[in-house]
RNA sequence: CGGGGAGUGGCGCAGCGGUAGCGCACCUGCUUUGGGUGCAGGAGGUCGGGGGUUCAAAUCCCCCCUCCCCGACCA
């Protein structure tokens, strides 16, 4: 039984199996203003789970949340000049409101920290006003030329963390803790996605920056995704919104500062993470539902007992559905269930039912296993994480298997065709990072060989370069 | 903004002078149901907009609009 190909192959034509994969599984589609992307209840609903997790990992940093308006003087923006820079190309800009012309254009916010720094600088008097930590889940509009759903929308849905410290080592530390404590850990441990950490080239970091932190991760054909970004800020903002406080000796100093997101592009890297030719396979932590429960074929007693183990696995703490329609054929609701990436799929008819029995199929392997009915309600948990470490150790081997250590800008071009390629940071240069970009090849991060986060004091010939094309 | 394409039912496409069709999806009925069942019937389109040529334009010509693909930035 060969699955009916529903899907264009991976292999064929990646973006374009990317595409049929999010709108087949019902994740999202284009709204009507080119960029836009309306995101669909399955896909908010994974995205939810998403922002839960994040949400918890970032209070317990010590973030708050808040929130802060949509639309921002210009005047704003231009305070900070790379800042600025940065941002014009793709500004969406208020010129009329109320039927007038405006005195001062309102920009749509493409990062708030001109708007928050603007608060921060009213808020923060005292050193006991410090660390300020506040964090907001905000829409923002980046008008983009290329639009790809998730990954690049010119609308997209984020968190935005800022903080402001007493000391340049304070933020730092935190700007770094972000990384590995917020986002590493949800990458990995909820999402599934190993994932790369390192600070950014001078040219790939943060408008307004003096350093960028990322988590990298490998896409199923090899090239890389950002998946989160942590500013260390220093006190460029600082100063141009006076941002000040007095210390214990009662000296005026500048607040030190950081800012850190991560989007909806988050959806994405789980698509091309995870997915299959078959569609979309969801880590069970994010997936709105773990298990589904198929009826079959109808018989005696089989559409109750399907409901009885539905509600014995809700019990359970599982997310369970049942899927006891007669009208699309099994076949065909098998291949739905799959596309949309549930974990776990329990199939119920009247011979499993006669032997009391139920065939039980992971999302993330061939195959199918035979379980007793009593039993299926306390092991599902257990073949939940099964599936979970699964997919985590599919994708953890993809990457892997796709990096290669190389010594100079040959090997990192012929690496990069199928996947990282880490060279000496000496042997690339700012002139080799030049030759590269030429080639649609960037450098993602610089870390040190060990993986670990590279410390300020670090030579370049102790450090290396992670290079790769990019979405 | 430079180069290349395309606008025809919800989606994907064919038709390229004689007044509109196919696949998928949708609706109804029957038949099926353990990996996208099959059959029959049905609904749905001022063929992107405007102008022109012609007895006749989705089709040919001109203008406009929009969208998509490839080159410079970004979560």
């Amino acid at each position: 039984m060969a699955p009916p190909s529903v899907l264009t192959p991976r292999a064929l034509d990646f973006p374009r199996w990317y595409q049929e994969v999010v709108a087949k599984a019902e994740l999202a589609e284009g709204g009507p203003v080119r960029g836009t992307m309306v995101i669909r209840p399955y896909g908010y609903a994974i995205w939810e789970r998403i922002q839960a997790e994040l949400d918890h990992r970032i209070k317990a940093l010590g973030a708050k949340n808040a929130y802060f308006p949509l639309l921002i003087p210009e005047s704003f923006l231009r305070r900070e000049a790379e800042h600025v820079e940065g941002f014009s190309p793709e500004l969406a800009v208020v010129t009329h409101g109320g039927g007038k012309a405006l005195e001062e254009p309102v920009v749509i916010r493409p990062t708030s920290e001109t708007i928050i720094n603007a608060s921060f600088a009213r808020w923060i008097q005292s050193h006991r006003d410090l660390p300020l930590m506040v964090n907001q889940w905000a829409n923002v509009v980046r008008w983009e030329l290329r639009p790809r759903l998730f990954l690049r929308t010119t609308e997209f849905l984020w968190h935005e963390a800022h903080t402001a410290h007493a000391s340049a080592e304070e933020a730092a530390a935190l700007a770094r803790r972000v990384v590995r404590q917020v986002y590493q850990d949800l990458c990995e441990e909820i999402l599934g996605i190993p994932v790369l950490v390192g600070r950014k080239t001078q040219r790939e970091r943060f408008a307004g920056a003096s350093a960028t932190w990322t988590c990298e991760a490998m896409m199923g054909d090899g090239k890389a995704l950002q998946m989160a970004t942590s500013h260390e800020l220093g006190q460029n903002f600082a100063k141009v919104f006076d941002i000040t406080f007095s210390d214990e000796s009662g000296e005026r100093r500048l607040v030190w500062q950081t800012s850190w997101g991560a989007s909806t592009r988050l959806m994405g890297a789980l698509v091309m993470a995870h997915g299959d030719d078959a569609g979309l396979r969801l880590p069970p932590p994010v997936a709105p539902v773990q298990v589904v429960v198929l009826v079959a074929r109808a018989g005696e007693g089989v559409a109750e007992a399907a409901h009885q183990l539905t509600q014995d696995l809700e019990r359970a703490g599982v997310r369970a559905q049942l899927d006891d329609r007669p009208e699309p054929s099994f076949g065909r609701r098998v291949v739905d269930w799959e596309l949309k990436g549930v974990p776990l799929r329990v199939e119920l008819g009247p011979r499993d039912l006669a032997e009391g029995r139920a065939v039980v199929v992971r999302r993330d392997q061939a195959g199918k296993a035979s379980l007793p009915l009593g039993q299926l309600a306390s092991e599902v948990p257990a073949l939940l994480d099964q599936v979970h470490q699964g997919l985590r150790a599919a994708a953890a081997e993809h990457l892997a298997g796709r990096t290669r250590r190389v010594e100079d800008l040959a090997g990192v071009l012929a690496a990069a065709r199928e996947g990282f390629a880490a060279v000496p940071l000496d042997a690339l240069g700012d002139e080799g990072e030049t030759a590269l970009n030429a080639e649609g090849v960037t450098v993602r991060l610089v870390r040190r060989p060990d993986g670990q986060l590279p410390a300020d004091e670090d030579p370049p010939a102790a450090l290396e370069a992670v290079c790769a094309r990019a979405y």
